[in-house]
DNA sequence: CGACTTTGACCCGCGC
DNA sequence: GCGCGGGTCAAAGTCG
């Protein structure tokens, strides 16, 4: 299964990889097309595998008022989630990737005038998360950072970041 | 009524 | 050892 430790996928700028270009591409073109309601001005994707140093600390900053104890703050391993940041050029935070996300903190950034916004996947037992950051530098570029992998279909029918998501899991495999 | 967003507080890791 | 920054939770509120 996942045995990816450390990097997922290698994404090669050069372009020299036929299936990365058509990866990228494919994402440009289900962008605009799936999102032609709302302005949909995807410019530009960059992805990028980040660091393997994802550690999940694993740590629950748990708010346990009452409890005293409960240091079980999940003494399992560190489980390596592999993790991703997308670079778009979009005029909206939220990109319809067809999952369901829900909103579970939000958090300013001291290098970034925007806040990050944390989701996480509604569907049970997928403990999916993103970030989504918006570059203080240029509004129009959204960092969206993806931890973790879906393992359960999509519910909407769009065929858009979904696909590439697909995609990048078969490669990593 | 259900699902989701908002917001403040809490906790942990790391740097100094 | 202390402080900062980052990440998460939970209660209340909002919306469809």
């Amino acid at each position: 299964m996942n045995d990816n430790s450390g990097e997922l996928f290698s994404y090669s700028s050069s372009s020299t990889s036929s299936a990365a270009a058509t990866t990228s591409s494919s994402y440009l073109s289900l962008n605009m097309v799936s999102n032609n309601n709302n302005h949909a001005n995807y410019d530009h994707v960059v992805m990028d595998h980040v660091s393997p140093s994802n550690d999940t600390p694993s740590r629950r900053g748990g708010v346990d008022t009452t409890s005293e104890k409960i240091n079980m703050r999940r003494p399992e391993k560190k489980i390596k989630k592999p993790k991703h940041a997308f670079q778009t050029r979009s005029q909206v935070d939220i990109l319809d990737d067809g999952y369901r996300w829900r909103k579970y903190g939000q958090k300013a950034v001291k290098n970034n005038k925007f806040p990050r916004n944390y989701y996480r996947c509604t569907h049970q037992g997928c403990n999916v998360k993103k970030q989504v950051q918006r570059l203080t530098n240029d509004d129009g570029v959204v960092v969206t950072t993806y931890e973790g992998v879906h393992t359960h279909p999509i519910e909407k029918s769009t065929d858009n970041f979904e696909n590439i998501l697909t995609q990048m899991q078969i490669y990593s495999r």
